[in-house]
Formats: C-alpha cells, sequence, structure tokens
DNA sequence: CCCTGATTCGC
DNA sequence: GCGAATCAGG
C-alpha cells in the first residue's frame, strides 16, 4: 500500500486524535500498526510521551450495565478493561459487569448490550465479541468488540444469545410442573 | 498475555 | 522511504 497524500492525512488526523497506531492501521487498512509507526517518526510527528504512560486508570465502584435485573441472580463480576482515547489520552478503565445468570431476559426486545467499543469491521480480532449492535445499513453498526473467552467469536453474554437465543427459564413467571 | 509506542536496519 | 523485527514499557 502506498502512502498516498490522502492516507497521510488521515494518518495525521488520527494520530493527532489520539488512536494508536494499530487502530489507525486498522481505519487505513493494508498497514500494520508498525508501518503506521514508521511513518509517524518519518513524518517528525509529535509522538505520545510514553506508551501507555498518557494512560488514566480510573476504577469505576461498580457499575450496572443492564438495565432490566432479576431479584434471584447469581451475579458473576466479571472485570473487563476498556480502552478509548480521549483527545490525546488515552483513558483506561476498568468496568465491572454483571453477568446474570437466571436473568429474566427478553432476546428480541429488550436490546441491552452491556459495553460496546464500536469496534469497526477491521478492527476485529481473534479475541473480540464479533456480535453485530445496530442495523448494518445505518452508519452507526458497529461490533460488541468484548473480551471473548477462550477463542469463541462472541464475549460470555452474548454467547448465550448466540447458542440459546430463545430459552424461557422463567421461575418468576407461571410454570408448569 | 494483552496492549502501547520507539528504534533499528535490511530492503 | 518503507516496515518487520525488536526493544521497552504498562
Amino acid at each position: 500500500m502506498n502512502w498516498t497524500d490522502e492516507r497521510v492525512e488521515k494518518l495525521k488526523k488520527l494520530w493527532s486524535e489520539g488512536l494508536s497506531a494499530s487502530q489507525i492501521a486498522a481505519q487505513l487498512g493494508g498497514v500494520s500498526r508498525n508501518a503506521v509507526i514508521g511513518k509517524v517518526h518519518r513524518l517528525s510527528l509529535p509522538g505520545r510521551a510514553k506508551a501507555g504512560g498518557a494512560t488514566t486508570t480510573a476504577r469505576a465502584p461498580k457499575r450496572n450495565t443492564s438495565a432490566v435485573r432479576a431479584p434471584n441472580y447469581a451475579s458473576r463480576i466479571a472485570t473487563r478493561t476498556v480502552t478509548r482515547q480521549q483527545g490525546a489520552t488515552m483513558l483506561k478503565e476498568e468496568v465491572e459487569i454483571d453477568l446474570m445468570e437466571e436473568m429474566d431476559y427478553r432476546p428480541a426486545a429488550n436490546v441491552v448490550v452491556p459495553i460496546s467499543r464500536r469496534l469497526g469491521l477491521t478492527e476485529l480480532t481473534e479475541r473480540t465479541c464479533k456480535w453485530p449492535v445496530g442495523d448494518p445499513l445505518k452508519d452507526d453498526f458497529h461490533f460488541c468488540g468484548c473480551d471473548s473467552p477462550d477463542s469463541s467469536p462472541y464475549c460470555s453474554y452474548h454467547q448465550r444469545m448466540a447458542y440459546q437465543p430463545v430459552n424461557e427459564r422463567r421461575r418468576t413467571a407461571a410454570r408448569a410442573s
């Protein structure tokens, strides 16, 4: 891939916006993050103060990301680290997610995703959740991007939706037997 | 292990 | 000039 003027411009823009080299490489396409970094150097663009040194670590005490929670839930706390860019600095926040074991969940109606990194198609890796979010025809379409354990295509949250689409196990509602 | 940027050096 | 390999760090 050639460094056309357009691509260089985009590189400058994204780099100044604080995106990481790998993210820029993903958006440009056809280049590795090393290529991006090398180009940044060659352009003598201002680098980051230090690798990851500008990251601020903030801890959220507890955040309930889901809208609905069943009264009897066996909560598993899963912490995942979400990195996102804020201007020139990268904010790294550790979020605690409650995974409902026995929650009353409506798959199609209640579309509440625990957290989303809003990844583009090119930014997906082997261990990011590839659960699509939004309308593919619309502009806000993206992927979940959460960590997916093992090497499964989905995160632990979306797995049950993927493999157990409509399974009603309500104990609160009427049940036979 | 995941990630980050920085540097080197053969191409 | 380019970028993979490597280094150094979180």
